[in-house]
RNA sequence: GUCCCCUUCGUCUAGCCCGGCCCAGGACACCGCCCUUUCACGGCGGCGACACCGGUUCAAAUCCGGUAGGGGACGCCA
C-alpha cells in the first residue's frame, strides 16, 4: 500500500471558515494517522477574487489550530504554464475541442432549457465542428458519453452519475486561464494526491473529475466529502450565525484545542467518547466513522469544551493567552498578584478567556464601586465592625493560605455569633466590588493580606460615609 | 426543472454494514435536588428521538420498496 497523501486546497477569497478547518483537520488527521504527507495548496486560479491578505488569515488559522503541513503551501498560479502544457496535449489528443459559443449564447440557451425543464447542459454545438473560425475561444473537455461514472466514497459509499448528466465543461476560458475543475486534477495528479477529502458540495463535481483523469491517463484518487457545516437554521453557516473564522474563536477567547475538539466531533465519533487530545484523535481517527449528514454548529458544546480545556488548563500558558483579553481591558499586570495565581482561582469559573478576563478585572484594579444593592441587605452597623474585625484579625492571624483563611473567617463567625454569610457576602463585595467572585480565602491569598485589609478598610469608610 | 446526497432526543451523536443484548445509550443545553461564604466546579435525578407508509421476518432503528421533508449541484467561481 502506498503511503497516504491528502491535501487541504482553500481559495483565497476570505479567512479560514470553521467549515474549511474542519476539512483540513480530517485531512491532516489521515495523514499523521497514517504517517502520510500533508499538502496545503492555495487555490487561486481565480485571479480576480484572490488576495494576499486571504492567503495569510489562512495560514494564521491553521497555524493557530496547529495543523502543521509538509508540502507547499504551493500556488496554482505557480503552475499556469504546466495547464497550459495539459490543455494543448488534451487538444491534440482530441479529448478536448475549441469552442466559440459566446457567453450570451450560453447564458441564453440554459436558461431556456431551466425554463422548458431540460437539464442545463451545454448543447454541444462545437463539439463536432471541423472549421477553425477566427474568433475568441474556450477549450471544452470532450467528455466520454455513454454508460455512467461511478466511485466509491470513503464516508458516502458509492455514487454514481449517468454520463449523459455530465456536459463537455470548460477547461480554459477565453483569456486563456484554466478553470478550476481542470486545474484540481492536473494538481491532484501531479502531487499524487491519493485521498480527496473535501466538503460534499464538490460531489457533483466528482464524476466530471474522474472524466478527466481517465482522459488523462492519470490515476484516479480516492474521495471522501465531508458533509456541511449548518447554522443553528439548518442553513448553510454564515456571518450571521455568529462567528464563523477560525481566528475570531481565538479572540473570543477560545482555546485552539477546544476548537480542534468540537471540530472533531462534528461529523466524526468514537463511540461515546467526547474528550479527545490531539494525540487521541490522531491514534482514533478513522474517515469511515465520519457521518453522512449534515451538522448544525452548537457554540454551547464548544463553550463546554472550552471551560473544559480552561479548567484542566496549565496555568502559566493560559496565562500568556489571557494577558491580550487583559490589556484590552486596560488592565495591567505589572504590578499587583502574580498573574498565575489570578488564573488559577478562575480556572473553574470561565468559559472562555474572555470572561476570565472580565472577572480578573478586580484583582488589579481595586474596585471603585460597590454593588449597593446587595450591600444594603446588610444592617449598617454590623458592617461597620465586622469590617474593623476582620481587618484586625487579618492583620494579626499569620495566615497564609486560603484554607488558612477560611478557618479564620469560621472562627470569628463563632465567637462573634454571626451567620457565615454575613461575613462572607459582606467581604466579597469589598475585595471585589460585587457578589461572584471566587471563594474569600482565595482572593485575599492572591490579594495578598495588605491590600485586601486596604480595600475592606476603604469599604468601611464608604459604608460609614 | 434535472441530477446527486441526507433523515435517531432542541443540538452533537452511539447503535445500522453482521436484524433479537434497544419499550434506543452518551454528551451539550434545559429543569430539579445535593454540596456551599457568592458565582462557579462537582455529584445525583428528570425531560427528551428511531421522518412517514408499506413489505420481508418468530423478531426491524437495523433489510427491501415507496412517500414526504431538507440540503447540494447544474458558472468562461472555487
Amino acid at each position: 500500500m502506498t503511503a497516504i497523501r491528502v491535501r487541504f486546497a482553500p481559495s483565497p477569497t476570505g479567512y479560514l471558515h470553521v467549515g474549511g478547518a474542519r476539512t483540513a483537520l480530517f485531512n491532516w488527521l489521515l495523514a499523521r494517522k497514517t504517517g502520510g504527507t500533508f499538502i496545503l495548496r492555495i487555490e487561486d486560479t481565480d485571479v480576480e477574487r484572490s488576495t494576499k491578505e486571504s492567503v495569510d488569515a489562512i495560514l494564521q488559522g491553521m497555524e493557530w489550530l496547529g495543523l502543521d503541513w509538509d508540502e507547499g503551501p504551493y500556488y496554482q498560479s505557480d503552475n499556469f504554464n504546466l495547464y497550459k502544457e495539459y490543455v494543448q496535449k488534451m487538444l491534440d489528443a482530441g479529448t478536448a475541442y475549441r469552442c466559440c459559443c459566446t457567453a450570451e449564447e450560453l447564458n441564453r440557451k440554459r436558461d431556456l432549457a431551466m425554463q422548458e425543464g431540460r437539464k442545463p447542459k451545454y448543447d454541444g454545438t462545437c463539439r463536432e465542428r471541423i472549421d477553425q473560425p477566427d474568433a475568441p475561444y474556450v477549450v471544452r473537455f470532450r467528455a466520454p458519453q455513454g454508460g455512467e461514472v461511478a466511485f466509491d466514497d470513503l464516508i458516502k459509499g458509492r455514487i454514481a452519475f449517468p454520463a449523459e448528466e455530465l456536459d463537455d465543461l470548460i477547461i480554459q476560458r477565453t483569456d486563456g486561464t484554466p478553470t478550476y475543475n481542470f486545474c484540481v486534477v492536473i494538481d491532484d495528479a501531479v502531487m499524487r494526491i491519493t485521498t480527496v477529502i473535501r466538503g460534499d458540495d464538490h460531489v457533483n463535481n466528482t464524476p466530471r473529475q474522474i472524466q478527466l483523469y481517465q482522459a488523462l491517463g492519470f490515476a484516479v484518487p480516492q474521495f471522501a466529502h465531508v458533509p456541511m457545516i449548518l447554522g443553528s437554521d439548518k442553513a448553510r453557516l454564515s456571518k450571521r450565525h455568529g462567528a464563523t473564522s477560525v481566528i475570531a474563536y481565538r479572540d473570543m477567547g477560545y482555546l485552539p484545542e477546544a476548537l480542534m475538539n468540537y471540530l472533531v466531533r462534528l461529523g466524526w465519533s468514537h463511540g461515546d467518547d467526547e474528550i479527545f487530545s490531539r494525540e487521541e484523535m490522531v491514534r482514533l481517527f478513522d474517515i469511515g466513522n465520519v457521518g453522512r449528514s449534515a451538522s448544525v454548529f452548537n457554540p454551547d458544546k464548544l463553550n463546554w469544551l472550552n471551560a473544559h480545556y480552561i479548567k484542566t488548563g496549565d496555568p502559566e500558558r493560559l496565562a500568556d493567552l489571557l494577558l491580550p483579553h487583559l490589556s484590552s481591558r486596560n488592565v495591567s499586570t505589572l504590578s499587583g498578584p502574580a498573574l498565575m495565581d489570578v488564573v488559577k482561582s478562575l480556572q473553574e469559573r470561565a468559559q472562555t478567556l474572555e470572561e476570565m478576563a472580565d472577572r480578573a478585572v478586580f484583582y488589579y484594579n481595586a474596585p471603585v464601586s460597590y454593588d449597593e444593592a446587595a450591600l444594603t441587605k446588610f444592617d449598617k452597623a454590623h458592617l461597620a465592625t465586622m469590617y474593623a474585625v476582620v481587618a484586625e484579625r487579618l492583620l494579626s492571624s499569620g495566615a497564609a493560605n486560603a484554607a488558612d483563611f477560611d478557618q479564620l473567617f469560621k472562627d470569628i463567625c463563632t465567637e462573634n455569633s454571626w451567620k457565615m454569610p454575613q461575613v462572607g457576602q459582606p467581604l466579597r463585595i469589598a475585595l471585589s466590588g460585587g457578589t461572584q467572585a471566587p471563594g474569600i480565602g482565595e482572593i485575599i491569598h492572591v490579594l495578598g493580606v495588605e491590600e485586601a485589609v486596604r480595600r475592606i478598610n476603604a469599604t468601611r469608610e464608604f459604608v460609614a460615609a
